[in-house]
DNA sequence: GTGAAAGCGCTAACAG
DNA sequence: CTGTTAGCGCTTTCAC
């Protein structure tokens, strides 16, 4: 340990110890079934006691492929770690953790998920990946750290302006997560919005027979998520003979606090039956709301949103809503980078990706249960 | 977009595209400052239009650096996706989930956070990150991937079998994370797990005044982190005198449902006032036989755990804990690659992490309460 | 089966 | 300020 490490031997070193070659050295790493078995053996041994480990750099440079795929996601939230109320001691810190209600902070959940799955599947099919999160500022950081270095892109929706993209499209394949993918020419693997929120609407108009007294919560007018959404809604009330004008919409900003402001409005006067919500953390603010209010969910009102993340399954009451399968996303990205290196040509794909309707407490299967 | 994408421009297109040489187009991308404005301008618009990408491969290849660390993770646990209790609908699943308590595969929350730090401190320091999680089985896989390509390498304690390990770290520096760094001569970066636990027992012991009826669940024998623990806490009792055979010591394997079975087998007899366990896996384990026996946590037995996740701020009671830093720990990692290469040579250096007590209900400030 | 030699695309002296 | 020229360490024909 702590070698010298002066210079890492190369094929020429393993080369001249075995008595051989660099071609046979290279033979003997890709293709050792070409070689004879006394010379592979030589030049094992050469590998093993010279500590070779072949330069992936090289082999990509010569191999003109890289076996990376690289993985951009919009930047982790750096929460920088408050905490309640310490009692420090020697060397460690003690808190009282009783009440704090930690949050998750959960967009980073989310993208930890889909990170996951692309890692696996990655995995599974020989490819390394590469992530970089939160860098879609730098043009320069993309396109250089990370585009001339893999083979195939998957980036989140968003996370990098269009014309990049498209600079970058004309050196690797790049796919689109999470987006339509209508907008543009490139390669996409998206969440079915539409279905899932249509499923869901259904479920509170035709099941639970509540045709009156729906609010809508939207979220921010630029976002594609939020108009497919938006649709899914529309088609249910069109199949269920609801006019949408009979529907109260209100426009917020995918937040907690600002949903639960708005929600608190929407509750002050005849308070509605339903609150659909186009996601998770809209719909915890009117539950907020609710709570503060006294009013009950789901007696009084139901409430759904549309995300599934983790602070959904521990809210009080547990949240209904539409699951998004961010590991599968992840993979099918992988995937479809894969397919797309395989036939470089052809008319874009788009891939949708089921969802999930979790009934939960706050919008159960009925509402007698 | 779907461009022939044949053959990505070089350096030589765009040099022959803007009229310079290859060293100017070189110099324009490094060190724009040292080229004039109009020749600048006259490479970058080159840039532009041919689309072009720096090879980082080539780039990596000449400057003998790759600018990106390497993170080595024992597998993610590819968790089937099985569901209760399902309501098909046209196309999308509807799925009773109320009173489905998913478990959070917890070890992956765990190296989600380790990944996250790293990826956050390597952004910072310029550099990219490559990860690899569960391609521990396989020898190549590992030097070939992952060693070859990156500058330095950070590696989760028993990933990876020591002597592969050697072998890698005569290429590139390794730091290892999570272990006690005595094994071997490699840098590591680790959590105190011996203050923390004497901290938390000694909360036990001392402030709560339980000095008899303790019971210490211990993992498996061959875990260092268990061992440290278990150090931690023996000193705990030596310094409040109480003898070490007073305690009930058993072992487990780290897991739920092996601890909630010699829980019961200990809730048999007389109870316990104080469960002390190795981690938290165990810990929910000991709350789950206590719920079935009807002892009641913490009036009856105080029980504490070891690591802090996630699913023990939602259990019931909330466990007491000691919370490991695994964000940091990533980010540490990171750092004391970078610090490696900046210093290749030198001792071994060990960073240690604090840790945190995290008092909640199970093991509350103060029995009265 | 094995070796020689020509790149892969870029950086970094070294001259001008 | 800009061009020339070696490599970086490997893969891959093409001969032998």
């Amino acid at each position: 340990m702590t070698d010298q490490r002066s210079a890492p031997p190369t094929v020429y070193d393993v080369a001249s110890a075995a008595g051989v070659s660099i071609a046979t050295v290279s033979r003997v790493l890709r293709t050792p079934d070409a070689v004879r078995e006394g010379t592979r053996d030589r030049v094992q041994a050469a590998i093993r006691s010279l500590g070779y480990v072949p330069s992936g750099t090289a082999r990509a440079l010569a191999g003109r492929r890289t076996g990376v795929v690289g993985l951009l996601l919009p930047g982790f939230d750096v929460v920088p770690d408050e905490r309640p109320d310490l009692v420090t001691d020697g060397g460690v810190r003690i808190v009282d953790d009783r009440r704090h209600v930690t949050q998750p902070s959960s967009s980073n959940l989310y993208f930890d998920e889909v990170l996951r799955g692309a890692e696996v599947e990655a995995w599974q099919r020989g490819l390394a990946l590469m992530v970089a999160a939160g860098r879609g500022s730098s043009r320069d950081v993309i396109v250089n750290d990370v585009a001339g270095r893999v083979d195939g892109l998957a980036v989140m929706a968003r996370t990098v302006p269009d014309d990049l993209l498209e600079h970058v499209a004309r050196r690797v394949p790049v796919v689109v997560l999470a987006d339509d993918g209508r907008s543009h020419g490139f390669d996409s693997v998206s969440v079915d919005n539409v279905a899932g929120m249509r499923t869901l609407a259904e479920h509170v108009i035709g099941r639970l027979g509540i045709r009156s007294g729906i609010a809508y919560l939207a979220g921010p007018v630029d976002s594609p998520d939020d108009l497919e959404r938006a649709a899914g809604f529309r088609q249910a009330l069109a199949d269920h003979g609801v006019p949408a004008s009979d529907v109260t919409t209100v426009h917020g900003d995918f937040g907690r606090v600002r949903a639960r402001e708005l929600a608190t409005d929407l509750f002050s006067g005849a308070v509605p039956r339903a609150v659909v919500c186009s996601n998770d953390q809209s719909a915890l603010g009117v539950l907020d709301a609710a709570a503060a209010l006294g009013i009950r969910v789901p007696e009084d009102v139901v409430v759904t949103g549309f995300d599934g993340i983790d602070a959904g399954r521990f809210s009080t009451p547990r949240l209904t809503t539409v699951h998004q399968p961010m590991g599968e996303l992840g993979r099918a990205a992988v995937r479809a980078v894969v397919d797309r290196l395989a036939e470089p040509d052809g008319p874009p794909r788009a891939v949708r990706l089921p969802v999930e309707v979790l009934l939960r407490e706050s919008c159960p299967p009925a509402l007698g249960a």
